[in-house]
DNA sequence: ATGGATGCAAATGATTTGCATGAAG
DNA sequence: CTTCATGCAAATCATTTGCATCCAT
């Protein structure tokens, strides 16, 4: 309890030093908002970090209007995992990573190393700026494989 | 005209092959369809897809179905922009490559270069079958970029 | 105070679906 | 002839938008 609230408070002063670093207002939806992003470790789409706000709802409008902006700030990353959802994640303290989405029960895992920057540098050399790249990986992991 | 012909004699004769052996019936939307993906070097929309139908148009309903039946399939791969619009780009006869997209113009080249076998073998290790990965570049292109 | 964020309701727009008809094997 | 694809219209559902109100600065 007192742990957990020592952590809130400690997310919270970040991602207010994250807002003000981008001229936003502070609040309450947004710090929420940043917080369930924070506690989860995978993508998350519009309906599930509704779902996670468990104690008052805040409406899906503001969700999808805040998620376009972190998005603009390049506060979280738009992923797509090739099903009807976009999905967020947040990317400003993680480092570049990318997901293994299983195709039958849709589990997904961290892929860790990035060995994409040589293709970055070719890019940069033809004449592309602010280069970036969107990588998932798809499969059957073990389990379903095993279930057939 | 007599090249075009052949040409596309010869297209038609390589789709009826391609969905007879899927057990799917050949049909005028079908090898339509295929042929405005073979023509295009790029991911379409089904807008574009829809457009570029000049002499009877297909209706949307069954773009749609006759897409989302060619992905199951793996004739077609989906592609996500990060934009509003699900695109698909036919990958039979393609070797592997993936696309940089410019944020501003939209202009999509294609990156040959997929040095992402490794990263594949390593997830096999791990368990998955049927891995397959999906990646895309986004950056600001040399036009674009200069025009600030 | 005041500009921008939120909530609510209504609109939008891509995609899906039900059903009658038509074409493929 | 029988199954399945197509066209058309209607439905669905994620996402956006207009507007009045509220809140952060």
């Amino acid at each position: 309890m007192e742990l957990k609230t020592k952590k809130r408070d400690k997310d919270t002063e970040e991602f207010r030093l994250i807002l003000n670093s981008h001229s936003q207002k502070i609040t309450k939806p947004r710090i929420k908002i940043l917080k369930i992003l924070k506690s989860n470790n995978k993508p998350l789409t519009i309906a599930e970090i509704s779902e996670k706000l468990t104690d008052r709802k805040i409406d899906l409008a503001t969700i999808y209007r805040t998620m376009n902006l972190f998005e603009e700030l390049r506060i979280v990353n738009q992923i797509d995992f090739k099903d009807e959802f976009k999905r967020y994640e947040l990317i400003y303290d993680r480092h570049h990573h990318h997901h293994i989405v299983c195709r039958k029960c849709r589990k997904v895992e961290n892929v860790e190393p990035c060995l994409l920057d040589n293709i970055e540098h070719y890019l940069k050399d033809k004449g592309y700026t602010e280069v970036t790249h969107s990588l998932e990986f798809f499969g059957i992991c073990s389990e379903c494989g095993s279930k057939n």
